[in-house]
DNA sequence: TGTACATCAGTGAACGCGCGTTCACTGATGTAC
DNA sequence: TGTACATCAGTGAACGCGCGTTCACTGATGTAC
């Protein structure tokens, strides 16, 4: 969970997507459209081979060009992972923050269940974007900059809640586990940054609850699961449901 | 979470290890140390490039052999692999294992502590087998048959010590959540396999705590964290501290 | 509005690389009599 | 114990493949006067 402040959020969210009108001459149309076109192929070869295979060669002749044409549009094979990754993430970002909204006039609890069915309904028709950006790491590739603000997307919704839930009283603060000095300081840093009034105790469960969605979602997309649950959709939701109880409730 | 039944455990566990001294002539020593040897170069580069760089070229060169001579071990590519991710099952699996037995007299909570510190320091230690086995599944890569076993160790032993908390009424069932009729059935064929007397709220609560030893460790090693948490040995103690706690007081 | 120049997308050949796998072979090690 | 034969590890050349990236180029699109 990376995370920016407010301002720099604004300033980040939405910069990958593209401006369509923004720009008027016919080149600078082209331009935007098959920057968009390489990535919609690169996005398919992705799921098809995985993130280590994904061939500039391949992409370029499937779109129809010759392979060094690429680069008029991307550096580097590396530049055209890091915006499928920045993709991935506001793509799943605005599917929270949808949720999330969608859900304004309910319950803090029922808000945050919906955001987390929506990250696994993303994760579940996205599953190689998912693994890239929730699996394991890419081989000798360093997440820049600029990976930053879209990837706090998603935890800042929840952040938000948190401190709705805070402020409305939807959620306890409950028991306070012991914690040592530096866990402190960096819930104390978080709370400065994101979520203003929220107790160590409900950011530790916060986080706790967010965790339970990635491990879930991993532990189902992965097959770890295989044999042994069903109904995924169901079980989802049960511990999701779970989870969220003992988060608004603290016991 | 793959799962097999005891006696196919005991079967397939220490299969893929060296059996050092049962083979007597000179060749077969070779054989299984090269093998050995092999192996422990392949891990080498799986830490350096990823698994889906794993070459078998570069890994005969650093053992000094010609590549087509890796073929006499390991009749593809894809076999080395998967002797790689028995081995990493069986590496954290035994991990856990000893973190059980070690606390054999203690109370149940404190063993499921210790058995998931045991299954995280082993990740740390070993990132790249981690991923291999729990991260993002390698592409174009189907796990054999073979792997299963080794792929239960850890559930079995999370699965014991459910089953001797509620034997010994360290675990409570507390409240059973509303749940749908499959994922009953789905409890009950654990419960049958692998948790005799272990009530659905108890499943469940254990699979969320397993779910969270997973999603901990990812949001850890893969850099979700970064800048958020600093002292991540101290905040896994916290979180799984709080998932125990949850776990055997069901509230 | 028309022209001269600048910008830029896309081409095609080339560089140098590494990969997995097959195959016929040599020579050392093991086994049966 | 010695010999004839079978087994098997390792060699080296070859097949056919795809990769990322560079480079000088052509021709179309855009811009300034």
């Amino acid at each position: 969970m990376f995370l920016v402040t407010a301002l720099e959020m604004r300033h980040n969210v939405g910069m990958a997507t593209t401006v369509p009108n923004a720009s008027r001459t016919a080149r600078d149309r082209a331009r935007v459209e098959l920057t968009d076109e390489i990535k919609a192929v690169a996005r398919r070869h992705l799921a098809d081979h995985g993130s280590a295979a994904l061939s500039l060669r391949a992409v370029a002749r499937e779109v129809g060009m010759v392979s060094s044409a690429v680069y008029r549009y991307f550096p580097s094979r590396d530049e055209l992972l890091t915006a499928l990754i920045i993709d991935a993430y506001d793509a799943v970002g605005e599917r929270a923050e949808a949720a999330d909204s969608a859900s304004r006039d309910r319950a803090v609890d029922a808000r945050w269940l919906k955001v987390c069915e929506a990250v696994r309904a993303w994760a579940l028709a996205n599953p190689h974007e998912y693994a890239l950006i929730y699996g394991s790491p890419v081989p000798g590739y360093a997440a820049p900059q600029a990976t930053i603000g879209p990837a706090s997307r998603v935890p800042w919704v929840l952040l938000r809640l948190l401190t709705d839930g805070v402020a409305s009283d939807e959620i306890v603060a409950g028991e306070t586990p012991a914690m040592s000095r530096t866990i402190r300081s960096d819930f104390a840093q978080l709370r400065r940054t994101a979520a203003p009034a929220v107790p160590d105790a409900v950011l530790s469960r916060g986080l706790a609850a967010w965790s339970q969605v990635l491990g879930n979602i991993n532990l189902e997309m992965f097959g770890h699961l295989h044999n042994v649950i069903h109904d995924y959709d169901a079980f989802f939701t049960l511990q999701m449901r779970r989870a969220c109880e003992f988060l608004v409730r603290g016991a």
